[in-house]
DNA sequence: GTGATTGTGGACTAATTGGTTCCAAAATAA
DNA sequence: TTATTTTGGAACCAATTAGTCCACAATCAC
Protein backbone atom coordinates (compact mmCIF):
# COMPACT_ATOMS: atom_id res chain seq x y z
CA UNK A 1 0.00 0.00 0.00
CA UNK A 2 3.23 2.28 0.43
CA UNK A 3 6.57 2.66 -0.75
CA UNK A 4 9.06 0.54 0.55
CA UNK A 5 12.22 1.52 3.05
CA UNK A 6 14.95 1.29 1.10
CA UNK A 7 17.25 1.15 3.81
CA UNK A 8 17.38 -1.83 6.62
CA UNK A 9 16.22 0.34 10.20
CA UNK A 10 18.77 -2.30 12.00
CA UNK A 11 21.35 -1.60 9.98
CA UNK A 12 20.91 1.99 9.77
CA UNK A 13 20.66 2.06 13.94
CA UNK A 14 23.57 0.44 13.97
CA UNK A 15 25.58 3.02 11.85
CA UNK A 16 24.11 5.65 13.91
CA UNK A 17 25.38 3.49 17.08
CA UNK A 18 28.94 3.46 15.73
CA UNK A 19 29.15 7.79 14.89
CA UNK A 20 27.75 8.36 17.98
CA UNK A 21 30.49 6.59 19.95
CA UNK A 22 33.08 7.86 17.61
CA UNK A 23 32.35 11.13 18.07
CA UNK A 24 30.21 12.14 21.29
CA UNK A 25 26.59 13.15 20.73
CA UNK A 26 27.34 16.77 19.81
CA UNK A 27 30.40 15.97 17.92
CA UNK A 28 27.85 13.80 15.75
CA UNK A 29 26.59 16.16 12.97
CA UNK A 30 23.72 15.34 11.05
CA UNK A 31 26.20 15.52 8.15
CA UNK A 32 28.05 12.52 9.71
CA UNK A 33 25.27 10.68 10.88
CA UNK A 34 23.68 10.95 7.09
CA UNK A 35 26.93 9.58 5.76
CA UNK A 36 27.51 6.62 8.24
CA UNK A 37 24.22 5.83 7.98
CA UNK A 38 23.68 5.83 4.01
CA UNK A 39 20.96 7.80 3.63
CA UNK A 40 19.60 11.48 3.16
CA UNK A 41 17.84 14.20 5.63
CA UNK A 42 14.26 13.35 4.65
CA UNK A 43 14.35 9.74 5.47
CA UNK A 44 16.32 10.29 8.97
CA UNK A 45 13.78 12.40 9.95
CA UNK A 46 11.15 10.70 8.86
CA UNK A 47 12.27 7.53 10.59
CA UNK A 48 14.02 9.19 14.07
CA UNK A 49 11.84 12.01 13.86
CA UNK A 50 15.36 14.00 15.63
CA UNK A 51 18.32 14.02 16.69
CA UNK A 52 18.54 13.48 20.05
CA UNK A 53 15.35 10.53 19.76
CA UNK A 54 18.30 8.99 16.98
CA UNK A 55 20.42 9.01 19.79
CA UNK A 56 18.29 7.61 22.13
CA UNK A 57 17.54 4.60 19.71
CA UNK A 58 21.43 4.42 19.15
CA UNK A 59 21.98 4.27 22.77
CA UNK A 60 19.17 1.43 23.29
CA UNK A 61 21.35 -0.54 20.60
CA UNK A 62 24.12 0.05 22.66
CA UNK A 63 23.02 -1.46 25.64
CA UNK A 64 21.49 -4.40 23.64
CA UNK A 65 24.47 -5.10 21.96
CA UNK A 66 27.74 -3.93 24.67
CA UNK A 67 25.74 -3.60 28.40
CA UNK A 68 23.89 -6.54 28.31
CA UNK A 69 27.01 -8.96 26.97
CA UNK A 70 28.67 -6.91 29.97
CA UNK A 71 26.20 -7.70 32.20
CA UNK A 72 25.80 -10.93 31.04
CA UNK A 73 29.80 -12.17 31.33
CA UNK A 74 29.49 -11.08 35.06
CA UNK A 75 26.17 -12.96 35.97
CA UNK A 76 26.96 -15.91 33.84
CA UNK A 77 25.51 -19.01 36.17
CA UNK A 78 27.96 -21.33 33.56
CA UNK A 79 30.93 -19.70 35.51
CA UNK A 80 30.72 -20.16 38.99
CA UNK A 81 33.96 -18.21 40.30
CA UNK A 82 32.81 -14.97 39.97
CA UNK A 83 36.55 -13.77 40.02
CA UNK A 84 36.58 -15.29 36.78
CA UNK A 85 33.47 -13.31 35.26
CA UNK A 86 34.98 -10.31 36.35
CA UNK A 87 38.56 -11.30 34.38
CA UNK A 88 37.02 -12.45 31.66
CA UNK A 89 35.06 -8.37 31.49
CA UNK A 90 38.16 -6.75 31.93
CA UNK A 91 40.82 -8.42 29.51
CA UNK A 92 37.97 -8.46 27.32
CA UNK A 93 37.52 -4.56 27.06
CA UNK A 94 41.51 -4.84 26.80
CA UNK A 95 41.41 -7.52 23.66
CA UNK A 96 39.12 -4.59 22.22
CA UNK A 97 41.62 -2.09 22.73
CA UNK A 98 44.30 -4.58 21.31
CA UNK A 99 41.94 -5.14 18.23
CA UNK A 100 42.50 -1.36 17.62
CA UNK A 101 39.24 -0.32 18.94
CA UNK A 102 39.99 2.86 20.95
CA UNK A 103 36.59 4.20 21.17
CA UNK A 104 36.32 3.55 24.56
CA UNK A 105 32.40 2.86 25.91
CA UNK A 106 29.66 5.15 24.73
CA UNK A 107 27.99 5.22 28.14
CA UNK A 108 31.24 5.89 29.70
CA UNK A 109 32.02 9.06 27.39
CA UNK A 110 28.10 9.91 27.72
CA UNK A 111 28.77 10.12 31.39
CA UNK A 112 31.54 12.75 31.03
CA UNK A 113 30.27 14.28 27.99
CA UNK A 114 28.11 17.96 27.42
CA UNK A 115 24.96 15.16 26.26
CA UNK A 116 24.84 14.84 29.89
CA UNK A 117 23.15 18.15 30.13
CA UNK A 118 20.09 16.63 29.00
CA UNK A 119 18.61 15.09 31.58
CA UNK A 120 16.42 12.68 30.26
CA UNK A 121 19.87 11.06 28.85
CA UNK A 122 21.26 11.34 32.30
CA UNK A 123 18.84 9.27 33.39
CA UNK A 124 19.51 6.69 31.52
CA UNK A 125 23.18 6.55 31.60
CA UNK A 126 22.41 6.54 35.41
CA UNK A 127 20.16 4.21 34.70
CA UNK A 128 22.63 1.33 33.10
CA UNK A 129 25.40 2.17 34.85
CA UNK A 130 23.63 1.47 37.98
CA UNK A 131 22.71 -1.76 35.98
CA UNK A 132 26.68 -2.53 35.96
CA UNK A 133 27.09 -1.95 39.38
CA UNK A 134 24.67 -4.56 39.91
CA UNK A 135 26.29 -7.27 37.99
CA UNK A 136 29.44 -6.56 39.03
CA UNK A 137 28.21 -6.93 42.73
CA UNK A 138 26.31 -10.16 41.97
CA UNK A 139 29.89 -11.36 40.64
CA UNK A 140 31.48 -10.41 43.51
CA UNK A 141 28.75 -12.36 45.61
CA UNK A 142 30.66 -15.66 45.83
CA UNK A 143 33.30 -14.66 48.00
CA UNK A 144 32.87 -10.92 49.38
CA UNK A 145 32.04 -10.25 52.46
CA UNK A 146 28.23 -9.41 52.07
CA UNK A 147 28.92 -5.74 53.97
CA UNK A 148 31.22 -5.19 51.67
CA UNK A 149 30.37 -6.69 48.27
CA UNK A 150 28.20 -3.05 47.40
CA UNK A 151 31.36 -0.94 48.23
CA UNK A 152 33.66 -3.37 46.37
CA UNK A 153 31.08 -3.44 43.12
CA UNK A 154 31.32 0.45 42.77
CA UNK A 155 35.48 0.13 43.18
CA UNK A 156 35.25 -1.78 39.90
CA UNK A 157 32.39 -0.18 38.30
CA UNK A 158 34.83 3.08 38.91
CA UNK A 159 37.46 1.03 37.48
CA UNK A 160 35.80 0.33 34.23
CA UNK A 161 34.80 3.46 33.50
CA UNK A 162 38.23 4.96 34.23
CA UNK A 163 39.69 1.89 31.98
CA UNK A 164 37.62 2.83 29.22
CA UNK A 165 38.43 6.72 29.71
CA UNK A 166 42.16 6.08 29.28
CA UNK A 167 41.28 3.75 26.20
CA UNK A 168 39.64 6.94 24.70
CA UNK A 169 42.61 8.60 25.43
CA UNK A 170 44.77 6.38 23.63
CA UNK A 171 46.53 5.04 26.36
CA UNK A 172 48.41 1.39 24.54
CA UNK A 173 47.06 -1.98 25.09
CA UNK A 174 49.95 -3.05 27.11
CA UNK A 175 49.52 -0.61 30.27
CA UNK A 176 45.89 -1.20 30.32
CA UNK A 177 46.88 -5.06 30.69
CA UNK A 178 49.34 -4.38 33.16
CA UNK A 179 46.51 -2.08 34.79
CA UNK A 180 43.93 -4.96 34.77
CA UNK A 181 46.22 -7.32 36.05
CA UNK A 182 47.30 -5.39 38.84
CA UNK A 183 43.59 -4.63 39.78
CA UNK A 184 42.80 -8.13 39.88
CA UNK A 185 45.20 -9.34 41.92
CA UNK A 186 44.16 -6.99 44.13
CA UNK A 187 40.56 -6.88 44.67
CA UNK A 188 39.39 -10.51 43.42
CA UNK B 1 53.17 54.91 27.34
CA UNK B 2 50.05 53.28 26.60
CA UNK B 3 46.73 52.35 27.42
CA UNK B 4 46.44 49.64 30.00
CA UNK B 5 44.59 46.63 30.36
CA UNK B 6 41.25 46.62 32.14
CA UNK B 7 41.16 43.42 32.44
CA UNK B 8 43.09 41.01 34.86
CA UNK B 9 45.11 38.58 32.66
CA UNK B 10 45.04 36.31 35.71
CA UNK B 11 41.44 36.64 36.64
CA UNK B 12 40.39 36.25 32.65
CA UNK B 13 42.31 32.93 32.41
CA UNK B 14 40.90 31.71 35.25
CA UNK B 15 37.57 32.57 33.90
CA UNK B 16 38.12 31.03 30.55
CA UNK B 17 39.74 28.03 32.36
CA UNK B 18 36.18 27.59 34.35
CA UNK B 19 34.08 27.97 31.53
CA UNK B 20 35.94 25.35 29.34
CA UNK B 21 36.09 23.14 32.52
CA UNK B 22 32.14 22.93 32.77
CA UNK B 23 31.65 22.83 28.96
CA UNK B 24 34.39 21.00 27.94
CA UNK B 25 36.58 22.91 24.66
CA UNK B 26 33.82 22.36 21.88
CA UNK B 27 31.09 22.58 24.18
CA UNK B 28 32.55 26.33 25.55
CA UNK B 29 31.90 28.90 22.76
CA UNK B 30 33.38 31.85 22.26
CA UNK B 31 30.19 33.87 23.22
CA UNK B 32 30.28 31.90 26.33
CA UNK B 33 34.18 32.47 26.85
CA UNK B 34 33.56 36.32 26.37
CA UNK B 35 30.68 36.28 28.95
CA UNK B 36 32.39 34.38 31.22
CA UNK B 37 35.84 36.21 31.38
CA UNK B 38 33.89 39.73 30.83
CA UNK B 39 35.40 40.96 27.89
CA UNK B 40 34.26 42.23 24.52
CA UNK B 41 36.17 40.06 20.98
CA UNK B 42 38.67 42.96 20.69
CA UNK B 43 39.96 42.47 23.82
CA UNK B 44 39.87 38.57 23.47
CA UNK B 45 41.59 38.37 20.74
CA UNK B 46 44.55 40.73 20.79
CA UNK B 47 45.39 38.97 24.59
CA UNK B 48 44.70 35.63 23.52
CA UNK B 49 44.91 34.94 19.45
CA UNK B 50 42.83 32.45 19.24
CA UNK B 51 40.70 29.72 21.00
CA UNK B 52 43.02 27.18 21.12
CA UNK B 53 45.70 29.38 22.77
CA UNK B 54 43.31 30.38 24.95
CA UNK B 55 42.71 26.42 25.70
CA UNK B 56 46.02 25.98 26.16
CA UNK B 57 46.24 29.10 28.67
CA UNK B 58 43.23 27.61 30.45
CA UNK B 59 45.25 24.11 30.74
CA UNK B 60 48.08 25.40 31.97
CA UNK B 61 46.34 27.15 34.73
CA UNK B 62 44.16 23.75 35.35
CA UNK B 63 47.49 22.82 35.95
CA UNK B 64 48.91 24.90 38.56
CA UNK B 65 46.09 25.44 40.37
CA UNK B 66 44.38 22.17 40.29
CA UNK B 67 47.22 19.23 39.07
CA UNK B 68 50.19 20.84 40.65
CA UNK B 69 48.43 20.54 44.41
CA UNK B 70 47.34 17.00 43.41
CA UNK B 71 50.49 15.45 42.78
CA UNK B 72 52.49 17.90 45.79
CA UNK B 73 49.41 15.84 48.16
CA UNK B 74 50.66 12.35 46.77
CA UNK B 75 54.56 13.54 47.02
CA UNK B 76 54.47 15.52 50.46
CA UNK B 77 57.65 14.75 51.96
CA UNK B 78 56.24 15.88 55.41
CA UNK B 79 53.84 13.15 55.57
CA UNK B 80 55.94 10.31 55.75
CA UNK B 81 52.52 7.63 55.15
CA UNK B 82 51.88 7.64 51.14
CA UNK B 83 48.68 6.15 52.10
CA UNK B 84 47.21 8.50 54.19
CA UNK B 85 48.64 10.86 51.12
CA UNK B 86 46.56 8.64 48.69
CA UNK B 87 43.56 8.65 51.24
CA UNK B 88 44.27 12.63 51.26
CA UNK B 89 43.94 13.15 47.59
CA UNK B 90 40.73 10.80 47.25
CA UNK B 91 38.77 12.20 50.19
CA UNK B 92 39.43 15.54 48.24
CA UNK B 93 37.76 14.99 45.23
CA UNK B 94 34.80 13.55 47.54
CA UNK B 95 35.19 16.91 49.13
CA UNK B 96 34.74 19.02 46.23
CA UNK B 97 31.63 16.85 45.40
CA UNK B 98 30.01 17.21 48.50
CA UNK B 99 30.70 21.31 48.39
CA UNK B 100 28.38 21.35 45.48
CA UNK B 101 31.06 21.10 42.20
CA UNK B 102 30.33 18.19 40.10
CA UNK B 103 32.01 19.36 37.45
CA UNK B 104 34.91 16.19 37.64
CA UNK B 105 38.45 17.09 36.33
CA UNK B 106 39.27 19.32 32.81
CA UNK B 107 41.62 16.71 32.20
CA UNK B 108 39.81 13.80 33.02
CA UNK B 109 36.94 15.21 30.88
CA UNK B 110 39.05 16.21 27.68
CA UNK B 111 40.41 13.00 27.81
CA UNK B 112 37.18 11.57 27.08
CA UNK B 113 36.01 14.08 24.97
CA UNK B 114 36.20 14.76 21.62
CA UNK B 115 39.13 17.74 21.81
CA UNK B 116 40.83 14.74 21.64
CA UNK B 117 41.11 14.89 18.11
CA UNK B 118 43.70 17.39 18.63
CA UNK B 119 47.06 16.22 18.73
CA UNK B 120 48.65 19.49 20.65
CA UNK B 121 45.66 18.99 23.38
CA UNK B 122 46.00 15.23 23.22
CA UNK B 123 50.02 15.50 24.43
CA UNK B 124 49.65 17.66 26.96
CA UNK B 125 46.48 15.75 28.26
CA UNK B 126 49.06 12.72 28.30
CA UNK B 127 51.78 14.15 29.75
CA UNK B 128 49.37 15.28 32.95
CA UNK B 129 47.80 11.87 33.07
CA UNK B 130 51.77 10.18 33.19
CA UNK B 131 52.84 13.05 35.72
CA UNK B 132 49.80 11.95 38.10
CA UNK B 133 50.68 8.29 37.86
CA UNK B 134 54.31 8.63 38.58
CA UNK B 135 53.16 10.83 41.80
CA UNK B 136 50.79 7.75 42.61
CA UNK B 137 54.08 5.36 42.13
CA UNK B 138 55.83 7.77 44.32
CA UNK B 139 53.07 7.79 47.19
CA UNK B 140 53.20 3.43 47.18
CA UNK B 141 56.96 4.20 47.21
CA UNK B 142 57.45 2.95 50.56
CA UNK B 143 55.27 0.28 51.28
CA UNK B 144 54.81 -1.20 47.98
CA UNK B 145 56.83 -3.94 46.43
CA UNK B 146 59.12 -2.16 43.20
CA UNK B 147 57.64 -4.36 40.92
CA UNK B 148 54.30 -3.81 42.04
CA UNK B 149 54.35 -0.26 42.13
CA UNK B 150 54.08 0.66 38.83
CA UNK B 151 51.02 -1.31 38.01
CA UNK B 152 49.25 -0.26 40.89
CA UNK B 153 50.30 3.28 40.56
CA UNK B 154 47.98 2.99 37.24
CA UNK B 155 45.04 1.03 39.53
CA UNK B 156 45.27 4.42 41.70
CA UNK B 157 45.32 6.43 38.19
CA UNK B 158 42.61 4.47 36.71
CA UNK B 159 40.40 4.89 40.10
CA UNK B 160 41.19 8.91 40.08
CA UNK B 161 39.99 9.33 36.20
CA UNK B 162 36.82 6.86 36.79
CA UNK B 163 35.69 8.63 40.38
CA UNK B 164 36.10 12.19 38.27
CA UNK B 165 34.24 11.00 35.17
CA UNK B 166 31.19 9.69 38.05
CA UNK B 167 30.95 12.78 40.07
CA UNK B 168 30.48 14.77 36.65
CA UNK B 169 27.52 12.58 35.78
CA UNK B 170 26.50 13.64 39.06
CA UNK B 171 27.15 10.23 41.48
CA UNK B 172 26.19 11.49 44.78
CA UNK B 173 29.13 12.41 46.73
CA UNK B 174 27.76 9.46 49.83
CA UNK B 175 28.89 6.77 46.95
CA UNK B 176 31.87 8.08 46.24
CA UNK B 177 32.71 8.12 49.45
CA UNK B 178 31.84 4.36 49.92
CA UNK B 179 33.39 3.54 46.76
CA UNK B 180 36.84 5.64 47.79
CA UNK B 181 36.87 3.56 51.41
CA UNK B 182 36.37 0.44 49.83
CA UNK B 183 39.60 0.87 47.79
CA UNK B 184 42.04 2.42 50.35
CA UNK B 185 41.15 -0.72 52.28
CA UNK B 186 41.94 -3.05 49.32
CA UNK B 187 44.84 -1.05 47.63
CA UNK B 188 46.39 0.58 49.98
C1' DG C 1 -4.27 0.71 -14.75
C1' DT C 2 -5.67 3.95 -10.83
C1' DG C 3 -5.33 5.87 -6.36
C1' DA C 4 -3.89 5.95 -1.77
C1' DT C 5 0.06 5.88 0.88
C1' DT C 6 4.57 6.23 2.20
C1' DG C 7 9.67 6.78 1.40
C1' DT C 8 13.36 9.63 -0.87
C1' DG C 9 16.34 13.27 -2.34
C1' DG C 10 17.64 17.59 -1.87
C1' DA C 11 16.68 22.45 -1.91
C1' DC C 12 15.90 25.56 1.54
C1' DT C 13 15.63 28.10 6.41
C1' DA C 14 17.19 30.36 10.13
C1' DA C 15 20.41 30.42 13.47
C1' DT C 16 24.91 29.85 15.13
C1' DT C 17 29.67 28.60 14.79
C1' DG C 18 34.75 30.19 15.20
C1' DG C 19 37.41 33.53 13.37
C1' DT C 20 38.65 38.12 11.57
C1' DT C 21 38.76 43.01 10.38
C1' DC C 22 37.96 47.49 11.24
C1' DC C 23 37.56 51.73 13.68
C1' DA C 24 36.39 55.51 16.67
C1' DA C 25 36.90 56.40 21.36
C1' DA C 26 39.56 56.08 25.54
C1' DA C 27 43.43 55.89 28.45
C1' DT C 28 47.98 56.31 29.51
C1' DA C 29 53.22 57.84 29.71
C1' DA C 30 56.70 60.41 27.71
C1' DT D 1 50.52 67.39 23.03
C1' DT D 2 51.74 63.14 20.98
C1' DA D 3 52.67 58.52 20.30
C1' DT D 4 51.01 54.17 21.71
C1' DT D 5 47.99 50.79 23.03
C1' DT D 6 43.46 48.91 24.63
C1' DT D 7 38.56 48.79 24.31
C1' DG D 8 33.95 47.89 22.79
C1' DG D 9 31.42 46.62 19.32
C1' DA D 10 29.74 46.62 14.62
C1' DA D 11 30.31 44.26 10.47
C1' DC D 12 31.54 40.43 8.06
C1' DC D 13 32.82 35.77 6.58
C1' DA D 14 32.39 31.04 5.13
C1' DA D 15 31.03 27.01 7.19
C1' DT D 16 28.07 24.43 9.82
C1' DT D 17 24.09 23.54 12.71
C1' DA D 18 19.41 21.10 13.28
C1' DG D 19 15.43 21.00 11.06
C1' DT D 20 11.45 21.76 7.36
C1' DC D 21 9.24 21.15 3.16
C1' DC D 22 7.80 19.28 -1.06
C1' DA D 23 7.93 17.38 -5.68
C1' DC D 24 8.79 12.96 -7.04
C1' DA D 25 9.24 7.89 -6.80
C1' DA D 26 7.78 3.43 -5.55
C1' DT D 27 4.81 0.27 -3.87
C1' DC D 28 0.22 -2.26 -2.80
C1' DA D 29 -4.85 -2.69 -2.83
C1' DC D 30 -8.29 -2.30 -5.70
Amino acid sequence: MARPREFDEDAATEAAMNVFWEHGYSGASIALLLDGMGMTKGSLYKAFSDKKSLFLTAMARYEAAQVAPAIATLTDPAEPDGRKRIAQLFSGVVDVVRSGDSRGCLLCSAAAGPSFEDAEIAEIVDGLLEQLRAAFEVALGRFAAPDRRSALARVLLTQYVGLRILARAQMPADDLERNVTAMLDVVA
